[in-house]
DNA sequence: GTTTGTTCGTAATGTTTACTAACAAACGTG
DNA sequence: CACGTTTGTTAGTAAACATTACGAACAAAC
């Protein structure tokens, strides 16, 4: 871990923020002249809480501010952050120092009053490099601005390369990225497949034969720099909640196989056993089902992964109408098994947002109109009225923006 | 909202941390000299923290340092939080002076050095009002002391009542628990049915005829103390949380109704609807089921409710033997589809720990043993490995008791 | 009994942070 | 041109925690 070495003072946890609905739920009581101490709903302080952290939290802030809305004004920031315009000026500053903000000259247009500075991120001061390594055939990686924009691509074929040959792989690519960015580089983001836990460690991705990687860890040593890694849906999952920042989201990953990447109250789900989103080998209803590679009958992956859907549609044959019809009803039925498996999921949570993100011309849309259908018959009505499924609007490249998205939250506390 | 008007400063949410494991996933770098602000992956910060907000979150620290591990020196507290002796002083006396922390005197036994000053949470200086109104027949109340024990409690038959009448049922207990309570009040935790919105007004309780009804807001009226109120489902797992602070949690509680409660991340779920953990009316399989009262067939809530099992049972006759036989059928008929329901819930959110709550006579035995089987057989089997399902082990009280950890974790960020 | 080393709690001081107050600069308006 | 407005900065203040230092109290070793 060459780059863990480098860090600067102590690692602690950062302060992270309830919704502003939470946080109108305060109440507070002078009782015997005792002025007690109010909080929103969240449990157990975990560690302590420094100025400097405090000051880290208000400089994301500012960075955020810009990010989603920039080209304001110092005061402009001021106002929207509730920070004063001091503070403000003093964070932008020292983010002004670092390059990632710049000053844009005077605003345009006529007011009353001393002209402002524009200031916003530079986008172009950073670059940051994305990896997918979820496609079955290919891996993939990208160079990317600070917003996300891709820049440039490269693409290995994986034919099949597996353990340490494929490490070697995403080694290769991250190299041709490097030699490809043309900025520095604000850090690395993967997206990879199977079971991943927070330090980076690849717990287990059978398909690649990884099983306890430190690929965090191995990537940082040879790039000395932040490295980010994560199940591809959990990443992919990222990218759609930076598209829509609402505090639930749910995207389901379609493809060579099923999985899920979930965010609840704001923040990203892990798992206790840092699998969560692992729905591909839950079984569907209760009426058995195709058998699944894992054994068991009915698993969702089994009724619905790509390759399966893909071999079903192929063996059609015959009449042009009576093969769209067959096609139709093949494809619902696997959006009607995906809705009953993710009933329970969307009462449970009171999902507003699920997200479908895989082959459109499969999936958008007697799959999807099944899905939304199945969902609704199978939670209360009242309850899941404003439910929304969409496709995401990232199509292939979900998981590499995620990746992007991770390493930006990460590095900069900004999404 | 007469509460709201006493408070002190401008009301902010406070910051919470994210667990040890996701904060070693911590990376800075040093890039072309700029030191590059690094967090946790919580996202997008929201609001500003000023310094008091600091000192409020490590007040909460030390006080729930002494709350989960009670009768420590200042020393231990320091060496336990990471904050200096000094710090930790400064805080404890700002707590004695509050009545919220005691010295007990010095420390037993022999030791090198100067002897300690035991302090600890004076469990004494305060007590909690916990209501549960989720009971068909009958509304309960208590008091409690700081960690929780029952000193009164404070019973009603609902009669039927419902709207306005139902209100008036519950501002009489909260009225008679304030005559018995002999320490000052720190606040009133309510768990209601029905969807309630954080700012804990009842969306809606159809069984009690309530909607839209500012519960928190009449109480907080009525009786100028901080009032939180919550789904029943939603409160009840935090009085389980309070037993095993895990960072995910799911209860499940059957009663005349069936709905959860979900902890994940550390952090209550709440729902974009502020409906989460209504499960009760998610449809379970696909062969079918009871009619269920909303009208659709199949509902978890047709399945196992406590009405509906307890009419299967009572209608058994004959053959001891064989009534045994077929009264273990049907509970476990009803498990399996617990089981059924809760598998992608379980899978999508790689769960750890479910409990049960509700009558143990039904759901101890087969019941519970059949979803657990169930969720094994539904779930990946090497993700579940660890899944523990077991009885809550606070039998009628989880409300009640989750009502005083809210109104604890609420006022005083401890739990 | 004395010395030594340890531990506890408190004082004093310094650093960091963000706030308030005040102000100069730059601009439109009457 | 005087005046009000807005911006961004400077100066000073208050809050919070760290560091350093110190007296008090005790155990253990001599």
């Amino acid at each position: 871990m060459t780059a863990t070495e480098t860090q600067r003072g102590p690692v602690t946890a950062e302060p992270t923020h309830t919704t502003s609905v939470a946080a109108s739920d305060l109440l507070t009581v002078p009782f015997a002249g005792a002025p007690i101490f109010t909080r929103s709903r969240a449990l157990r302080p975990t560690s302590k809480v420094l100025p400097e952290h405090a000051r880290s939290h208000n400089r994301a802030l500012v960075l955020q501010t810009l990010y989603t809305a920039g080209g304001q004004s110092r005061a402009d920031v001021a106002r929207e952050t509730g920070l004063t315009r001091v503070t403000v000026s003093d964070l932008v500053a020292e983010l002004i120092a670092e390059g990632l903000v710049v000053e844009l000259g005077p605003r345009e247009g006529v007011r009353p009053g001393k002209p402002a500075t524009i200031i916003d991120v530079d986008r172009a001061a950073f670059q940051i490099l994305g990896l997918d390594l979820s496609g079955h055939e290919v891996f993939h990686g990208v160079v990317t601005a600070l917003d996300g924009t891709i820049l440039e691509r490269v693409s290995l074929e994986r034919a099949g390369a597996t353990g340490e040959q494929a490490v070697e792989l995403v080694e290769s690519i991250v190299e041709r990225l490097l030699g490809r960015a043309t900025a520095p580089v604000l850090g690395i983001g993967v997206g990879s497949p199977g079971v991943v836990d927070p330090l980076g460690v690849v717990r287990s991705a059978p398909n690649l034969g990884w099983f306890d990687l430190p690929l965090q860890a191995r990537l940082a040593a040879r790039t000395e720099l932040p490295v980010h890694v994560a199940n591809d849906a959990n990443v992919a999952v990222l990218a759609e909640h930076g598209a829509t920042p609402l505090d639930d989201l749910l995207l389901i990953k379609i493809g060579h196989g099923v999985g899920a990447g979930l965010i609840v109250g704001g923040r990203p789900v892990i798992g206790g056993g840092f699998a969560a989103g692992e729905i591909g080998h839950v079984v569907v209803g209760t009426d058995g089902g195709p058998r699944c590679a894992c054994g068991k009958d009915g698993c969702l992956e089994a009724w619905l992964a790509v390759p399966r859907l893909t071999e079903q549609l192929d063996s059609l044959a015959g009449e042009p109408a009576a093969v769209q019809a067959a096609r139709d009803e093949i494809l619902r039925e696997a959006g009607r098994r995906l809705g009953i498996v993710l009933a329970p999921v969307v009462g449970a949570l009171n999902l507003t947002e699920v997200v479908l993100s895989g082959p459109a011309e499969l999936l958008d849309g007697p799959f999807h109109d099944a899905t939304v259908d199945t969902l609704r018959q199978r939670t209360m009505a009242v309850l899941n009225r404003d439910l929304r499924l969409r496709m995401s609007e990232q199509a292939e490249d979900v998981v590499l923006r995620g990746a992007a998205v991770m390493v930006l939250s990460g590095q900069l506390g900004v999404s």
